[in-house]
DNA sequence: GTCTATAGCCGGATAGAC
DNA sequence: GTCTATCCGGCTATAGAC
């Protein structure tokens, strides 16, 4: 059994596990049919027999990737913690974060409910408040992805800078009065 | 005179220019030498002898993008303005935003105090607090990336989004008294 | 389901004439 | 400073034999 889990054949599963150590390793650009199918010791043509082109494979990727992400945050209780595990897995696999949080996402070609059951547990956390979990998505995001991308200056104190955020987003309602 | 205004010859200006048009309209895949050259009415070759090859056309223009997104976010005087003006410019030249503000800095081709100066209107609105400016940032930057790569669902309020977390980040001291 | 051969396209960049 | 000619490399994908 492959990582994917799922009834399809062996072979497309070891694809698929192969598809994800090469982005994993070497980021998007290192996927090409030619190194897939190296890495699997066959000819990169032999793999349209199990895929009909490069994209399906990547979905794949992308699904997979994302019921990984899903699952480690699934274990954060609180908003913290969640905050925590979602920037470890980013920054251990920076590359397939990118992949799955960047650019277009081929929807028709993942699997239902993937995308949701990794936003879950922030919408939990939040209590359901669609508003403040889509903006403190947007800072986690921002934040990982200005990091990875090396936008901060080097000597930016980033754990402070993610308290800070954290801090402005832990307080829901307890407003004054005034607007 | 081009846009870009140095004392560097006529022609790398309108290099720079076409560079930034095609960019502008096809994003940076479409920034070709053949086609920057086909603009420009000359062939691809002839650019070498005014650029050393593609990456230093290409910073010039992130250079440009940079200072002209500046201009735009000087004109702002509250936070909340600020960001109007920073979704405006994004949503406006997608691209452009894209370039300036995803992927690696090549820093080392860029005028010096460009990239300060970008993120100094924000800096001087959070009161020279940098954990509070990264924050925010960060913030914006993920409301903006995750919007122009279509990762909110359609029905999504992205106003009421943005609402939200610029009110999280508006109060800054007013702390109870717990940790 | 794997192979070989190859079509077809696009890209950055160089050499050398004018 | 512009040109033509060209090299070199990369990629996805198809055709057809086994």
């Amino acid at each position: 059994m492959s990582v994917t889990g799922a009834g399809v054949s062996e072979r497309t599963g070891q694809i698929v596990d192969a598809a994800r150590v090469l982005i994993d390793e070497g980021g998007s650009a290192a996927l090409t049919m030619r190194a897939l199918g190296e890495r699997l010791g066959i000819r990169a043509p032999s793999l349209y027999k199990h895929f009909p082109d490069k994209g399906a494979v990547e979905a794949q990727v992308i699904a997979l990737a994302l019921r990984e992400l899903a699952s480690e945050l699934e274990r954060a209780g609180s908003l913290d913690a969640l905050a925590s595990a979602y920037r470890a897995y980013a920054l251990e696999h920076p590359h397939l974060y990118r992949l799955m949080n960047s650019g277009p996402l081929p929807r028709h070609l993942l699997p239902a409910g993937v995308e949701d059951a990794a936003a879950l547990p922030l919408v939990r956390a939040v209590g359901g408040d669609m508003d403040r979990a889509r903006a403190v998505w947007a800072f986690a995001h921002g934040m990982v992805i200005l990091e990875l991308d090396g936008r901060f200056p080097p000597d930016a104190d980033l754990d402070s800078a993610w308290r800070t955020g954290l801090k402005a987003f832990a307080v829901p309602a307890r407003r004054r009065s005034g607007a």
